[in-house]
DNA sequence: TAGATTGTTAATCGATTAACAATC
DNA sequence: TAGATTGTTAATCGATTAACAATC
């Protein structure tokens, strides 16, 4: 068994890719792959890629390369859990929408289990199946059903108390669409930030001085 | 004038982010701010606060700090173009909605001009107001308008196929929400990438390792 | 066995942090 | 002037790439 260096922070952020472009080898029949064929699809070396799957113990076999099937499954299970990890969503905009819709299709490691927003004409309503309660009622229902993942669609005025009063209830994980930074505050929180508007920012900083 | 190193992919991602500080500080009446200060709210060091303003030129005043405004001003305009940017969204979908969405509050830089889609029902109903477009009127609705931007909406299969087709009506830039990657194929490409699936796939692994 | 390709160590590269002279 | 804080150079750190021995 090979050397297990505790994963950086690129190397996670590329497990995902490699679970897809595997996953698309297995269902066109392909067998087996080497470090330099999965480089040149990933847009990296075969070095890295070597490197990257030995941070997990090497699922190759020298001289032959991997195992499209084995390697796939186990990346799998180091990505996601056995069973799919409760989560519910925190503001039913348009954004909470689109979210709540990308659930529906591409569950695979989650459950959305609710919505929550403050807006009355809301409450009661249904979102992809899921009902959309009061926050009032949130303390309650997290006492109940023990969350453990909530996916903040709140405008960044709200997001920072939204933020404590999930932090208080137990929850430990973010995916955060809002522009509000849990890290800073709360280093020990698992937070996955998707900022859009630094996104489209970014892009246009490269179309202003690259077009 | 000091020297003006070409500033890297990381220090780029970071501008949008001191933007957006640096707004809020000036709608609260702050007028000049120290790189520790800055530092401090950003998460990071006041050595790469310096670092990264001295790629642009250096905006501050040794033994002063820097000015909120005129810094504000400064990052505002290397991000954002003088005349909003004239952009298309393809895939009217539920993703299509919520961005749609987003560039009606959130218009900055970008002008959201048309949404082309495929399937029949969707064409000329309106989207935020702008009207959803036949795919086969994509040509020549270029053609005439020339857009220089492209949101992609569109699910994974058809991705390839579409940014064949942008790009050789001459768009070269995009915000990608779809799991092609173009940087491979593309090189010259402006693509700014927003994988939520790998996104999510990056929390569960943590909450998989880590919870 | 010879060829191929991994696992792993070493070298390089780039980004971050530290230090300090310049200067307001 | 003294204190503060920048701009900039130097040191450190970490990630990527190269090299090569191990081995299928």
């Amino acid at each position: 068994m090979p050397t297990q260096n505790k994963p950086s922070l690129p190397v996670i952020k590329r497990l995902p890719k490699y679970y897809r472009y595997l996953g698309e080898m297995e269902k066109e029949g392909v067998t087996k792959v080497s470090s330099s064929e999965l480089a040149r699809v990933m847009g990296t070396t075969a070095s890295q890629v070597r490197q990257d799957f030995n941070c997990f113990g090497g699922f190759g076999q020298q001289g032959i390369g991997y195992n499209v099937k084995l390697l796939h499954e186990e990346l799998g299970k180091l990505i996601f859990a056995r069973h799919p990890v409760p989560t519910i969503l925190i503001g039913a905009g348009n954004l909470g929408h689109a979210m709540a819709n990308y659930f529906r299709q591409d569950t695979q490691g989650f459950e959305l289990l609710a919505a929550f927003d403050v807006k009355p004409e809301m409450i009661g309503l249904t979102l992809c199946g899921v009902a959309i309660r009061d926050m009032a009622e949130l303390e309650s229902y997290c006492a109940e059903h023990k969350p453990k993942v909530a996916v903040i669609c709140v405008p960044r005025e709200a997001a920072k108390q939204v933020a404590q009063k999930l932090i208080d209830l137990g929850i430990r994980a973010f995916w955060n669409f809002s522009h509000y930074d849990f890290s800073i505050e709360y280093p020990d929180i698992i937070v996955e930030n998707v900022h859009l508007g630094d996104s489209l920012a970014t892009l246009s900083y490269e179309v202003n001085n690259n077009l």
